[in-house]
DNA sequence: TTGAAAGCGTTACCAA
DNA sequence: TTGGTAACGCTTTCAA
């Protein structure tokens, strides 16, 4: 190991070439085709790299290039864990395939979520992952953007214009309800996320499962904030007919909900059972424990990026939508003992299918 | 508003200033420094920018400035939630400076964040905020990068080779200890993050503390997961002598020690208190919560952020040491009632000024 | 106040 | 297989 020499600015592939005695071209091929430059010659130049401590100049090869090795990822609110679980995915894998990540945080907001879009294409990125705001995902075309783009956790209903990963949104919010419906919960009260199509879904199946039993939905449409969830679980537990169930469509209205239920000094589940999507950390702490549906967030950021990689290495192929599934855990906090409690009031025919 | 013209490849400077009818210098003066272009060429120009939508390339901005508008943040650990916090924090500041930022999970690993250090020169950053591993911590000097450095959360103990925003760590374990030794705690042991300069303060300020009153340190490193300080924990409290306090130098490993405890079927405080870092949600859930030094995280990635846009506007300032206070919130895993328990011991005559 | 032209460091074309 | 050279899009002298 030598030292890098000095330099009064960091060396050139000019630099590189000269103390190598070949040619600019030929230290640029070392850098990308190896196995194009003669074996003695190739030697030559990457002592010459070595020695000099030479770095390739990115603005200087993007501006040649027209392209980036940069992705983006766009998430809504960084302070989600599942947010935070599906950017650490991808995170890895990005450093495992020399690209480079930024991490944006649009916190919901569609103008900061466009900013950050332009500044995806301002830095030419080869890709981006978007959990993009209900706005976007009725405005987004595709070829919109100079980039691909894959949609996680969010994405348009029918079409499919970008490759998409999903959870089985309205399937997993109804085998929540459908379990809390079994559990002879009856007024059962949904804390649902407006600002996505992901919260709309999990309400859809939420409704389906209700009506199905012959129940009223009751919906609270809130922005993703755990202070949101909490507020709203606190006006809905002081009502003279209050809940007998509070479902949340993600882990923070889940855990304002939950505060709720103990602020109002109610006890779980008895007088109000809580259930919610995301296996949260903090969800198995409490006694009893919060039911949830566990979302595979490492698998979908995996599966995001590895999408995105398939899609930079073949542009035309047809875009996927692949989707996930959750898994109930069921816990203390919506599962009343003995097992087996009678229903208060006699279920819809529907509701036996449950 | 008019539709932006279609063009094969996004327009140039060269096809503002053939539209407008100037030069691109002058268009480029219109970007950078407006009032030194008379009004009347300056709105045309602006006319034809707004006509073409048209977008600088950054790469060319870059590769003829030398520089990027680019700042990157480097955590050791994107799912603690200590730099979530710190994370969006900096984004904010960073977004509303019309910086982009880079975030890089180093995960501990001090061969990936070499490597992230590279990339950020290979980005041209002009400025980087890092909460360094310990090996960086005493390899690190001044001048060694080619963009400013100021660390978070963690800094050689001695020397100020940056910008450095910190916890009062030696003092807030002090205060921590001596809480635990006031509620009656003799066995106290500590589960030590070992990766970080933080860790090791916190650990110097538990172990004066508990050397002042006449006890003996009992302490474990570890790697900062909450798996680990589970597995450590629940290691201490099988013993035969077990601990009557755990105090944890994190959130995760305090995390990890509360569930231990749980797991162990011991009551809190009565047969063990818990204590730590990090005033993160889940603490105040569990009954009873958690008694935790909070750390205002906000704070320190603002102050952070700001330190290095001075650093990055007056890059001959010496550098500063900014050390802000925790904040100890007593709550039920370590508060005896009746309040003042009688000390199973006497104490060591040093511990009465705890 | 404006413009012409050089040059940032790289890659890709084409010729040898 | 190797090298000369133009070009990527911008900013910055320098001169008018």
């Amino acid at each position: 190991m030598t030292q890098p020499l000095p330099h009064r600015h960091s060396p050139s592939i000019k630099d590189v070439a000269e103390r190598a005695g070949a040619s600019t071209t030929t230290v640029s091929r070392v850098l990308s085709h190896p196995e194009a430059v003669r074996p003695d010659l190739r030697q030559r130049v990457q002592q010459a790299i070595d020695e000099l401590g030479y770095r390739p100049n990115l603005a200087a090869r993007r501006l040649r290039q027209q392209r980036a090795s940069l992705i983006g990822l766009i998430v809504s609110d960084i302070r989600n864990p599942f947010f935070t679980e599906i950017s650490r995915a991808v995170e890895d894998i990005a450093y495992r395939h020399g690209l480079r990540l930024i991490l944006c945080n649009s916190d919901e907001d569609p103008a900061k979520e466009q900013s950050y879009l332009e500044l995806m294409a301002d830095e030419q990125a080869s890709g981006v992952i978007l959990s993009p705001t209900l706005e976007l995902t009725r405005r987004f075309r595709a070829g919109q953007h100079p980039f691909p783009v894959v949609m996680v956790d969010r994405a348009p209903e029918s079409s499919t214009p970008s490759d998409l990963v999903l959870l089985d949104n309205a399937p997993a919010a109804r085998r929540l309800t459908e379990h809390l419906i079994a559990q002879g919960c009856r007024r059962i009260a949904l804390l649902a996320g407006s600002r996505s199509s992901t919260g709309r879904e999990r309400q859809a199946g939420y409704e389906a499962a209700m009506r199905e039993a012959g129940l009223v939905p009751q919906v609270v449409a809130l922005r993703p904030l755990a202070a949101e969830g909490q507020a709203a679980a606190a006006a809905l537990l002081a009502q003279a007919e209050r809940p007998d169930a509070l479902l949340a469509t993600n882990g923070l209205l889940l855990l304002g909900a939950w505060k709720a239920v103990r602020e109002a000094g109610l006890a779980m589940p008895a007088d109000v059972a809580v259930a919610g999507f995301d296996n949260n950390d903090w969800t198995t702490l409490p006694e009893p424990a919060v039911t949830v549906m566990a979302q595979p967030t490492a698998d979908i950021g995996r599966t995001a990026a590895e999408l995105l990689l398939q899609r930079m290495a073949e542009p035309g192929r047809p875009p996927r939508r692949i989707v996930l599934e959750g898994e109930l855990l069921v816990r203390g906090s919506s599962a009343f003992r003995p097992p087996a409690a009678a229903p208060a009031r006699p279920l819809h025919p529907a509701a036996s299918a449950a």
